[in-house]
DNA sequence: TATTACGTTTACGTTAACGTAAACTTAAGC
DNA sequence: GCTTAAGTTTACGTTAACGTAAACGTAATA
């Protein structure tokens, strides 16, 4: 029988760790996104809650809302027994996919004009100097 | 001599286009982001403020605010003849694309996870049906 | 024991990116 | 000539994602 030392975390470790404030922890948690333990009033949370945050920080940089987040972090950990509620969630799964995708082609795109850009600077800075 | 029969569009043929509202059109122009002529007081899109707006509303989907694509913009269409100009401009380009790459690596993390989410649920759909 | 540090709840404030509504002008069609 | 449609300005409303401040509890430390 293990004592079960699940390492958990303290609020300002996590928030350092992530480089977010605690008031941004508590309020993704009033959103239910996390749900900390707590000892006494104090909150401790799991390796799971760490997991979901930076879940949610990706999807952040991806420009996706805090319900977006949600909604792909429950797909995820969602063990749906209905046939037709897993069709459904197969559906957004393929929809998101779909968002994704775009946002790939998107990006390159974006990345072809910054190319560009700078190859201008450069070509300026060439003229300049001579 | 050509007559320069440069192609325009009316506020509603844009707003359809691109599938936004005219509202958000005038917004974009108080913001500074698009500079429409105009027939007496009607608007007039030059195909420049066009390419414009899709340039803002790629950066949408990438998740950028207002400002943020305006810099890109600003940066694409500069002519800043100062060489110091110019470096600050080429580093802000390279910090852009930092962030781009990021963003890559995220997205393709996202992917993945949705590949697993969704065997998840084809595994389910076996079991069901078994 | 007083202060400092860190945690808590409650609640109002803020910014971006529009939505929505009112009141008006102008051009087109009947 | 009247209505309808599409444009305009002005201005207030709305939502997400926190920031910020007040007022409080608790625990270590000087």
């Amino acid at each position: 029988m293990n004592k079960a030392v699940t390492k958990s975390y303290g609020i300002r470790e996590l928030a350092d760790e992530f480089d977010v404030t605690t008031r941004t922890l508590r309020f993704y948690e009033e959103k239910g996104l996390l749900n900390p333990s707590r000892e006494n009033t104090t909150r401790l949370y799991s390796a799971s809650d760490r997991t979901r945050l930076r879940l949610i920080l990706r999807g952040k940089r991806l420009g996706l809302t805090l319900e977006e987040s949600s909604n792909i972090i429950l797909m995820y950990n969602s063990d749906e027994k209905n046939t037709e509620q897993l069709h459904a969630l197969i559906s957004k799964i393929h929809e998101k996919r779909e968002q994704l995708l775009q946002q790939q082609k998107d990006l390159e795109l974006m990345l072809l004009d910054l190319e560009d850009a700078e190859n201008r600077c450069l070509e300026s800075l060439k003229s300049v100097s001579s």
